[in-house]
DNA sequence: CGCCAGTGTTT
DNA sequence: AAACAC
DNA sequence: GGCG
């Protein structure tokens, strides 16, 4: 019953391409009201003309994050002109009989914070993950037969896969790609074909399909097509300034910025403090930690703390307690038996101060003191006397009664704490930094109870969740080092 | 087709 | 809500 | 991009 076909002189250019049964239908009804549909936009409609609207961006998914409309799009931001509204513009024009104005319904990709008087770009990303290191372009040598560790030139290829999807932020297709290493890392023999490689876990159909181009080819063609242009190498260093991520990275690097000298040049005023001590401490921070120097920040924070409250106790977590041989920083837990947070922030501030006094605190990046409330988290530069270099030391405070969570998460490593947490999830646990709890079922899906199970013991922690004790030593999971671990890790889960 | 860990802090 | 960090 |  297409009675006026309101969109007639209409084109939609749909966000995402993807399709599923529910934009199907949708898009069917979108039809059906005249309006055309189209995927990509073409340069010369990229334009507004006056108030009619003839060419809309009409995004079907609510959920996507505005970095990820963009991608869909394969626009750069700045360049995209045409409006950009939800669907809820084009079911209410539908109710209504007419082209409703955008106002209300538009998605702002563009401008947030105004930072000082910057300009244009936006639009952000998934979570987590850590920083990328460049690698030199492909080709391995074509070694035909015996491969002596297996599968060599496939973790090779698989590994720039994975990389190329971290750093443009497809953090999901990133992640399949290191837990099929993974997987193939544990596998003895030398995969050959289609066949072998999709029966292993976390290898599907287009794994498989990439594993048996490489076997062929001896490289990958969309390697190849993915730029590996210089933009990527510029954006790794700057996001290796502390405090810098994707976005103000991308934003730089679209102003023209091609190196940190570029940066503090012309950028200097409007950077954070958190920027420019990143910028200030940018080599020292690049440096490895050795172990025996992470022992002498023990020692000297240990007795700064002992004279404020000899009862306080200070532990190292990280990849120290994980027996690394060097440390990218130092992580502190602060806490005292029978201690409640406040009177432990109590402690930090003093410490803080004390640090400060005697020189070994250079900079505090996330204080204790902002804005008169008392933080349980410090991120700071800290130097030791007669020592070459400032070093990233984070101190956390914890309460003693959730002592054993806090010392699971501050251990870690990431990997080892996003499987224990996914384990606890399929158990209908959560598993955070405060505690293990039991989710309920409240009446309200939105904010279901949680129930603390344990929060004060590390091994209780494991056996609540069926796992066997693992010394810290043994949570080095998954990447690239010590994978002897990982290997019976992986088994476990 | 939804999930892929969960939290703290700042803007 | 986004950005950045652990 | 894989999995339940
Ligand atoms: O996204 C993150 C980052 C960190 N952590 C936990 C685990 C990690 O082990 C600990 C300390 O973080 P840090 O960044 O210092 O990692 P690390 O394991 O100590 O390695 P590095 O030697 O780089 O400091 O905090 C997480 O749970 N999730
Ligand atoms: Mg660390």
């Amino acid at each position: 019953m297409p009675q006026h076909q309101i969109f007639r002189d209409v084109t939609f250019y749909i966000v995402p391409k993807t399709n599923s049964k529910l934009l199907v239908h949708r898009k069917e009804i979108f039809k059906r009201h005249g309006a055309t549909l189209r995927y990509s936009i073409p340069l010369e409609s990229n334009r507004r003309n006056g108030t009619k609207i003839t060419n809309i961006v009409v995004v079907l998914d609510e959920k996507l994050k505005k970095e990820e409309i963009l991608r869909d799009l394969q626009m750069e931001l700045s360049t995209l002109l045409l409006p950009v509204v939800n669907s809820a513009w084009v079911s209410e024009g539908i109710e209504k009989n007419t082209i409703l104005p955008v106002d209300g319904y538009e998605i702002f990709l563009s401008p947030k914070i105004p930072n000082k008087r910057t300009l244009k770009r936006n639009a952000q990303d998934e979570n987590d993950q850590k920083k990328t290191k460049l690698e030199s372009q492909n080709k391995l040598e074509s070694q035909e037969k015996p491969e002596v560790p297996p599968n060599q030139r496939i973790l090779h290829f698989l590994k720039l896969m994975s990389d190329e999807y971290e750093k443009t932020n497809q953090t999901w297709k990133s992640q399949s790609y290191r837990k099929a290493i993974e997987s193939i890392k544990n596998t003895a023999f030398n995969i050959r074909t289609y066949e072998q490689a999709i029966k292993l876990p976390h290898v599907g159909k287009s794994l498989a399909s990439k594993i048996v181009e490489i076997l062929q080819t001896n490289s990958l063609k969309q390697l190849q097509t993915v730029q590996r242009d210089p933009k990527l190498i510029v954006l790794a260093i700057f996001e290796k300034i502390f405090g810098v991520g994707t976005h103000t990275a991308e934003k730089w690097y679209y102003e023209g910025l091609r190196t940190l000298e570029d940066v503090k040049a012309e950028k200097y005023m409007g950077l954070s403090d958190l920027q420019k001590y990143g910028l200030q401490y940018y080599d020292d921070w690049s440096q490895r930690i050795p172990r025996v120097e992470g022992e002498k920040h023990d020692q000297y924070v240990r007795m700064a703390c002992h004279k404020i409250d000899p009862q306080a106790e200070v532990h190292i977590m990280g990849s120290y307690r994980r027996g690394a041989a060097t440390m990218g920083d130092i992580d502190f837990i602060i806490t005292k038996k029978e201690t409640k947070i406040l009177e432990l922030k109590g402690i930090l501030r003093r410490l803080v101060a004390d640090l400060e006094k005697s020189g070994y605190i250079k900079c505090q990046l996330r204080g204790v003191e902002k804005r008169g409330e008392i933080k349980s988290k410090l991120f700071c530069g800290a130097q030791l006397a007669n020592y070459p270099f400032c070093r990233r030391v984070d101190f956390l405070v914890v309460p003693s009664d959730e002592i054993g969570a806090a010392f699971l998460y501050f251990t870690g490593n990431t990997t080892f704490n996003r499987h224990m947490r996914q384990r606890a999830i399929d158990m209908g646990l959560k598993l955070s930094n405060s505690g293990l709890y039991r989710v309920e079922d409240s009446g309200d899906p939105n904010t279901p109870r949680e129930v603390l199970l344990e929060s004060k013991d590390e091994r209780t922690i494991f056996k609540l969740l069926n796992m066997e004790w693992r010394d810290p030593v043994e949570r080095n999971f998954g990447g690239f080092e010590e994978e002897g671990k990982s290997v019976k890790a992986a088994g476990d889960f």
